[in-house]
DNA sequence: GCTATCGATTGACATTTGTCAATTATTGAT
DNA sequence: ATCAATAATTGACAAATGTCAATCGATAGC
């Protein structure tokens, strides 16, 4: 598939999945049931994944590079997340058994683990510290998904594309770092055009944002801050 | 509390919330637990029932009447979701115990039944059937969020609108209807402005809607379909 | 190093959406 | 029924955002 190499779950890559929040706290039995229906793919770069539609054959694991969730409508597109190792994707799919509502491609060269759904769902039915663990998962995507509908709806695109620097500033802990993606996919992410970016980076500029190709440089954090009144209950993604 | 009248739980009630699927399953004894912790109270119209930022002391269950779930940031208001009988709303901050990320109000006199918060974590930890039914719930709850996101980002407001009168028609199995919130509050909804959702409706004239009051009439389904393009992947919300 | 390709940027312009103010319609209270 | 308050509509205008075409710039393959 794809011309990507498949092998079994190693011992190392099972120690990967085994420290992720939702398989830590499951029978170890279960655990090793699950791993013993999964396996692990190499993609190289902007391959697809899962297409919006089908049916969640697979829970997919990132374990190294990462993914673009995205969605199309009359011609249109949107990228709508992107998935970093090490979390699971398309986990709501899976354990209602419905077709996904995202695509999924690879940004880059990526490791992705590939869980049966039908195993998880079958485990999930009889450990309790899975499905407890799941329940945790859920809620929390849950509130992204509303703190990003929040984003959307209450800010204009420049006030998204401000408040998405002050998050990047807060994530890396520095006031300087390189864009993760292209800036069109950045673009599509906040919700705008890739020259209506171009022109909100410039319009950043008064309130001390440098851009330099995909490296950014916030040279006035507060007055930045003043402007973009960021917000925990949309802007911390961690709760 | 706002000189709403509180009782405490009814055997008419606790039939109508056993019958919710979130309920049905679990214990006879854990329900029992829950609902000598939950109350009932009646509510006017327009009283906030809770508010975000604040922490989740509380399930609710709507059980007559209807909530709006709505946003704020610097100044802006956005209604997210109206929650109708019979529902819950909430839990997803209810189960992580972390603050909520809506407010909620009355849109009409509601009954509501109030469950405490604690007590659901702690018989969700014992009950696997209810830990199940919340799974089930909440990945639900997520997906309808996505849809709500990709509505947003992939449709014009004209869009938005007609997707939303075809969505009314699927839900009355009628081509006329009336609206059941102000038409301020479904402008707000379907994010854009009172002045902006006024054109819109004159804008799908030409596609067989007719407007009087709050009476919607559609005169030619299958023209407003073939501008609207609805898509169950954004349109179907009981998948 | 050269070139083809693709993403990024820019300018000109169109469309969409929002804002403000005035007017009309509706609703609720007395 | 009358009046006050609030919602809805309309017009004129402004701001935000998108579209298209041209150009610039980075980069991968040769």
């Amino acid at each position: 598939m794809h011309g990507s190499c498949e092998v079994f779950m190693s011992a190392s890559y099972k120690e990967d999945i085994r420290a992720l929040k939702l398989f830590a706290e499951m029978e170890e039995a279960n655990f090793d049931a699950l791993m013993r229906g999964a396996y692990v793919q190499n993609f190289p770069p902007r391959i697809d994944l899962i297409h919006e539609e089908h049916r969640p054959d697979f829970l997919h694991v990132v374990l190294t590079g990462s993914v673009d969730l995205y969605t199309s409508w009359n011609g249109r597109e949107s990228s709508m997340a992107t998935v970093r190792p090490i979390s699971t994707f398309i986990l709501a799919a899976t354990i209602n058994d419905l077709p996904y509502l995202m695509s999924a491609r690879t940004l880059e060269r990526s490791r992705i683990a590939l869980v049966s759904s039908k195993d998880v769902r079958q485990i999930f039915s009889k450990d309790p510290a899975f499905a407890r663990a799941i329940v945790t998962e859920l809620a929390q995507c849950y509130r992204s998904v509303i703190k990003n509908a929040k984003d959307l709806k209450l800010r204009t695109s420049l006030e998204r594309l401000a408040n998405y620097i002050l998050r990047q500033q807060a994530r890396t802990a520095s006031t300087e770092f390189d864009l993760k993606m292209e800036k069109r996919r950045l673009a599509s992410y906040l919700g705008m055009t890739p020259e209506n970016l171009s022109r909100a980076f410039k319009g950043l500029e008064p309130y001390g944002v440098k851009v330099s190709s995909n490296h950014i440089t916030i040279t006035d954090p507060e007055d930045l801050a003043r402007f973009a009144k960021p917000n925990p209950l949309i802007d911390d993604h961690t709760t």
